[in-house]
DNA sequence: AACTTATTCAACCAAAAGGTAGAATAAGGT
DNA sequence: ACCTTATTCTACCTTTTGGTTGAATAAGTT
């Protein structure tokens, strides 16, 4: 998968309430396909393919502990999207800050 | 609409390959509809609509300039999405730090 | 081996998303 | 007034998404 399509992919990812919430639960820490299912008002089968969506964009991984698959939140995946942000408001904002100096030299000259 | 909802929005808005393009576009300075058609193997109206998206999710605003509506990139909904990506990634790792230190306790016990 | 716990797979359904094409609207130019 | 340009609205269609339930798999306990 290339970058661009694993960015866009991480974006539709958290493009949802159900998954947005279970990353903020999940950055205090790792937790389990039940203890997530727990809460949301909607079943466990759900959650488990919430969680899978994801896995596929990168934003979590898994692991096995007894029967649980415990889900961790990787950092690496919300810096890459952070990244992406910062990048483009930069360049929008190095733009506008070009644009102010040409005007204030039309409005010394 | 809250700010959560909005986040929400703005992440849906950007899991889109076409929208993604258009907000990459767009970081390099204002565009009409038609210019930003022009971009893409896709109907006028269709990227109409996918503005339309963006602009519901306050990441672009729109003008007039005689019959053209020229779309702007919005820098505080990319600083905003970016903010929360950071804040979530800086409490995993400091979850993480503090895990070391206790790894780190034990080691030396 | 049988039972419990944790999770996933599969089939199904309704709603939402993204595309098309044609008609309508808005603003400028002749 | 009429014509052109830019954009949006509407109706329609197909695919994807997010939900459900029941059955299957995986691992641990008794």
């Amino acid at each position: 998968m290339t970058a661009q399509l694993e960015l866009v992919e991480t974006f539709a990812a958290l493009g949802d309430p159900v998954r947005q919430l279970i990353v903020e639960r999940l950055a205090e820490g790792d937790a389990t396909v039940n203890e997530l299912a727990a809460l949301f008002p909607i079943s466990l089968q759900a959650v488990s393919r919430h969680i899978k969506v994801l896995e596929a964009a990168g934003v979590v991984s898994r692991s096995r502990v007894a029967q649980s698959r415990p889900v961790h939140l990787e950092a690496a995946s919300l810096i890459r999207t952070a990244d992406w942000l910062e990048a483009h408001r930069l360049r929008l904002e190095s733009r506008y800050e070009r644009l102010d100096a040409v005007l204030e030299e039309l409005k010394e000259s």
